[in-house]
DNA sequence: CTGAAAGCGCTAACAT
DNA sequence: ATGTTAGCGCTTTCAG
């Protein structure tokens, strides 16, 4: 057999100089003479060398890899498990923070390792993940409103950075949207239209983001003279979306535009629609949020409101970095701004 | 401060057994008397003690992780990163991988982490982090033909299983489905409609997975008396449905069944039947290949050749951790069979 | 600017 | 059945 992978030892002796010596020059340290560089660079070439990992995490106590955990709040066991990963992709949404994140990581030779924790075992599972030092921080993205994880991060004095700030309260760092101001944009989009009779498929009223979008577009409403807006409440699924829809038209088949909470919804509403006979936007203008692709696959396409979440994952990433070097210390929130896209839906 | 993370000696000494002895209680190594087992337990317990992966690893060489990599051909700097990461989350495809892949490496504590290779750059990333022994080997889903990754993982004899046989060949370890025999229960199936006048929106026809599903279908229409199907071809994208469906109505106008070679595509085909006023399957029948949530998402429903995806990725999760194990070393193929989901569309 | 040497925390022979 | 001991490959003081 050819002798195992080579290490610093069979670089050093190569090169003729210590191990040292080697290890400044790969890790780029200053204080190294330039012709020495050099022969050690060749003797890396000529041996194919690469570090090790482990060894180097050992001393540095640095993963170089971070957890990407989508989290949900349930206690399932694993029947549930396919069907909560299949939920998250499903979803175009997490694609977006991947891009975000994996941007912000792949420069600096960092890795998302990918987690669910959608039990209490799962999350279990991640809080070790991290102790075991295996992974450097977490990154975390809670589809549920109970999700005790971002706590358990906390009290456990974990790195972590979640998407939105987590309905459980914890002394952790998140990134979020200004989803009020969004629910605004929307009421005001369409008062210009000239709507008068808005309803909303709303999100989870649990969860923050629900909440808000809502609370955003009555508000906005309200001022422009619209003082009730009848309301269904959605689970962000396209399925939830049409069902929504169709209660609304059941006892209010007099609306002339539609809010949706995100864009999945929007898709399912604008098929009631289309199943019914009503246009859009001629006879239902609809309004969604998030501006995913699910805006552009809508027919038609949705006029929407905006939220970054490529950026918004990527200044999660950079957040958390900058707790693993030890840059930061206090929790901190960063708080995004949503923009309309106006499209053909209203 | 108080003492940091506590280690192996910490366990021991609160025990008052050997360090060699709580290693042996940990890793579940048989001979250790029960007694002193419940003791470690406790000290465990009491310490709070969690083994450091790095210094596992950098005795067991094994990291307890594996990559995941989505892989194109590419060569695109920077810029076209975003791109590719969300093209590849856009397809429902991936997800059901990443389920398969998760469901087999959880239960024994594994993690995937997730790579993108769309770049020379980033290929050698990839080489490097299993080199680096951060991963014990790769689980490799290529989205073009002449992605060469595969055989460098071949040529640095890295452990590593494809989604699918590389079109360029290598040997290496790989699942497949019997695409030809997809094709041909799609034609059977129409034929059996009495469709005489089917098309076809092929895939990528530089891809085995594009051809082989057309010549199936081909050659099933024939052994049926069709001797002639139009084709357009398509890239498996909604879009790429959509155009090629297009060419084929204007060249073709009276077709009366269509089979797309995955549902993204069958979900294009429809929405131009349905933007022309032609009825789904009254006029046109449609068939698509998948059973992706693309085909319950699509109106109507998807008759569809359906692909064991997720049974496919844990197979591949499977065959990797057996090289691993080095309970198997020579390349092997594992090839699925797939089977007709009739619903509405045909 | 370079080398020698001391670990990082753990597993696995080898003793006992 | 348990303890002793030697590394795994690397970074990092500390001398020189």
């Amino acid at each position: 057999m050819s002798k195992s992978v080579p290490t610093l030892e069979d670089v050093a002796r190569e090169a003729g100089v210590s191990r040292a010596t080697v290890s400044r020059v790969i890790n780029g340290v200053r204080n190294v003479d330039p012709g020495i560089q050099d022969l050690v660079r060749q003797a890396v070439e000529r041996t194919g060398y690469t570090p090790n990992q482990a060894a180097r995490s050992l001393v540095t106590r640095r993963a170089q890899t971070i957890a990407l955990v989508v989290s949900g709040a349930g206690d399932e066991r694993d029947g549930g498990q396919g069907d909560f990963t299949a939920r998250v992709f499903a979803d175009p949404f997490f694609g977006r923070v991947v891009t975000g994140v994996v941007g912000f990581l792949r420069p600096r030779s960092m890795h998302p390792v990918l987690m669910f924790a959608d039990s209490d075992d799962a999350r279990r599972q991640v809080v070790d993940y991290l102790r075991q030092g295996s992974a450097d921080g977490a990154l975390v993205v809670s589809t549920h409103a109970e999700d005790p994880l971002p706590a358990q991060l906390a009290a456990g004095r974990l790195p972590a950075v979640c998407f939105a700030r987590p309905a459980v309260a914890a002394p952790i760092s998140y990134v979020d949207l200004a989803h009020r101001d969004g629910g605004l944009l929307a009421a005001r989009h369409l008062l210009a239209r000239g709507c008068r009779r808005p309803a909303t498929v709303s999100g989870p009223l649990d969860l923050p983001a629900g909440q808000e979008r809502l609370a955003g577009f009555r508000d906005g409403m309200e001022r422009g003279g619209v003082p009730y807006v009848p309301i269904a409440e959605g689970g962000f699924t396209l399925d939830s979306g049409v069902a929504a829809m169709e209660r609304l038209l059941a006892e209010h088949p007099d609306i002339d535009s539609v809010f949706a909470a995100n864009d999945l919804m929007a898709q399912g509403v604008c098929r009631v629609l289309r199943d019914r006979g009503r246009r859009v936007p001629e006879d239902v203008a609809v309004v969604g949020f998030d501006d995913s692709s699910a805006a552009l696959a809508c027919r038609p396409p949705l006029t929407t409101v905006r939220q970054p979440v490529e950026a918004m994952a990527a200044a999660m990433a950079e957040l958390l970095h900058e707790f693993v070097l030890g840059e930061r210390t206090e929790p901190t929130s960063r708080i995004f701004d949503p923009e309309l896209v106006v499209r053909e839906s209203a």
